[in-house]
RNA sequence: GGCGCGGUGGCAGAGUGGUUAUGCAGCGGACUGCAACUCCGUUAACGCCGGUUCGAUUCCGACCCGCGCCUCCA
């Protein structure tokens, strides 16, 4: 049994998707104007370990993450670069995929664009209009009317009398309350649009999702999921439209991850104290950022900092140092520590408590081996490489992980070389000699591991 | 101001009404030419004050502190 916090009842719940065996989920995915940062991959890895973990316990999902293709904020950069807007999402859109390829990330099922779905987009708009939720203001946009909808501020928790009577909504002449918000934008001269009843424009960002998730899974799903600065006002308006308009529940479970944080403050692009992904992989492996992200709860807050990342990458070092020369055997049959994983993953998928059973199979590896009992440690190996694999880790040959080239001048053939000069050296009890050659290899970011077998490398 | 989340050993980070989280670091030992890696053993914690209880880090209340949202943001 798997038992999810849901956003919306604010406690954790025994997961019972609709349809039994299948998951319908949605997460609202990136507006593609800039590289993804790593806030952005903080979702894409928390709801691709749920898909995982989901899959693993039998559930088909169909997942489903859009990807926002026309925006203020891309029209914007695309003018401000001198391109056509859609040059720009495109590749974005490629980047996205790069990146998310690295951090081993698995595709979604669907992966929608807002404009591929202007026609829906519209008919929406229009049932939210014909029944009394939506208005075309003056200004040539059309809002959508907060205070036909009763249940408004329910996700999040407001009541509409705090937001109206909050300095910071936007209060614009056009709109009947402050917070009403658009569906519609009337389109400026020279924009790109699309016709629809009320003129030329374009989508608002908040309808995108309602009419992509309505196409895609329905008028009822499992599970909703995003950042944690999308709870309000976008899920929050998501649930009004979607509600208003088909006349029942929208979303069952709603997912948040938690905020990434640099310095004790939000990283955000408003902040402009954001990383991209990208820049973060010049200095760590990818799987070092996965391992980073994986090894506390999706819903805590996480501080992104130096040391946090090079811990990460020390403990992966460490597991995959125990799978280093074993090939795991087959069909292995479940352990206790299988158990124990899913008994963690059950419970809100707790990945740190997951871990900590990986860390006792790496324990008990490194015991095996010691005792050179290497068929036991090839067991015990297969076990820490499937259960891995649902945390979207370990997947990699170790000398892969370990020798992976990270543009340093030395290749893999001069390092052996070195490290056979050594033995040499070692051999008639050179040991300055030795030395000198270990610590020239350490230089230039080398480590040495001896063993009874020789000695290995790997960049460290 | 409104709403919400959290304060766990030196650090990171789970969890629990009474029993070891886990990792890093530290300490003692094994291994090693010396190290690293690995192995064995080990120290150390639950913001503050009350309450409930045989017993609270865990439940309840007050307080202090931090954070998030209330505006486009994952």
């Amino acid at each position: 049994m798997i038992r999810i916090y849901n956003t919306l009842s604010q406690q954790k719940e025994e997961f019972k998707p609709i349809e039994p065996g299948k998951v319908r989920m949605y997460v609202c995915g990136m507006t593609v104007y800039d590289y993804c940062h790593l806030g952005h991959a903080r979702v894409l890895v928390a709801f691709d370990v749920i898909t995982r973990y989901l899959r693993h316990s039998g559930y088909d999902v169909h997942y489903v993450r859009n990807i926002t293709d026309i925006d203020d904020k891309i029209l914007r950069r695309a003018d401000e670069n001198g391109e056509v807007y859609t040059d720009l999402t495109a590749r974005m859109i490629k980047a996205m995929h790069e990146d998310e390829a690295k951090l081993g990330v698995l595709s979604p099922t669907e992966e929608p664009c807002a404009t591929a779905y202007i026609n829906e987009i519209v008919a929406m708009i229009h049932k939210l209009v014909s029944s009394g939720h939506a208005y075309a203001a003056d200004n040539g946009d059309v809002y959508f009317s907060v205070e036909s909808y009763p249940d408004y501020g329910k996700l999040s928790k407001k009541k509409l009398e705090d937001l109206v009577a909050g300095a910071r909504v936007d209060v614009q002449e056009a709109k009947r309350s402050p917070a009403d918000f658009v569906l519609w934008k009337a389109a400026k001269p020279g924009e790109v649009s699309w016709p629809s009843p009320w003129g030329d424009g374009r989508p608002g960002w908040h309808i995108e999702c309602s009419a992509m998730s309505n196409q895609c899974l329905g008028e009822t799903f499992d599970i909703h999921g995003g950042g944690p600065d999308l709870l309000f006002p976008h899920h929050e308006n998501e649930i009004a439209q979607s509600e208003c308009a088909n006349g029942h529940t929208f979303v069952n479970l709603w997912m948040h991850a938690g905020a990434i944080r640099v310095n004790k403050e939000k990283m955000s692009k408003s902040l402009g104290n954001f990383f991209t992904i990208r820049e973060i992989f010049e200095k760590y492996a990818p799987e070092v950022v996965r391992y980073f992200l994986v090894s506390s709860h999706y819903r805590s807050q996480v501080d992104y900092s130096e040391e946090n990342l090079a811990e990460a990458g020390h403990t992966l070092t460490r597991f995959y140092h125990a799978l280093r020369g074993l090939v795991p055997a087959k069909d292995v049959a479940e352990t206790a520590h299988d158990r124990q994983f899913a008994e963690a993953m059950d419970d809100d998928f707790n990945t740190a408590g997951a871990i900590a059973v990986l860390h006792a199979v790496v324990h008990e590896i490194n015991q095996f081996r010691r005792d050179g009992d290497d068929e036991r440690a090839a067991e015990s190996a297969a076990v820490l490489v499937r259960l891995g694999r649902i945390l979207g880790l370990l997947q990699q040959d170790p000398e892969a992980f370990f020798q992976a080239d990270t543009g340093s001048e030395l290749s893999a053939e001069d390092i052996e070389a070195m490290i056979q000069a050594r033995a040499d050296a070692r051999k008639r009890k050179d040991f300055a000699e030795a030395d000198r050659i270990r610590d020239e290899l350490a230089d230039k970011g080398i480590i040495l591991d001896d063993s009874r077998e020789g000695t290995s490398w790997r960049r460290g």
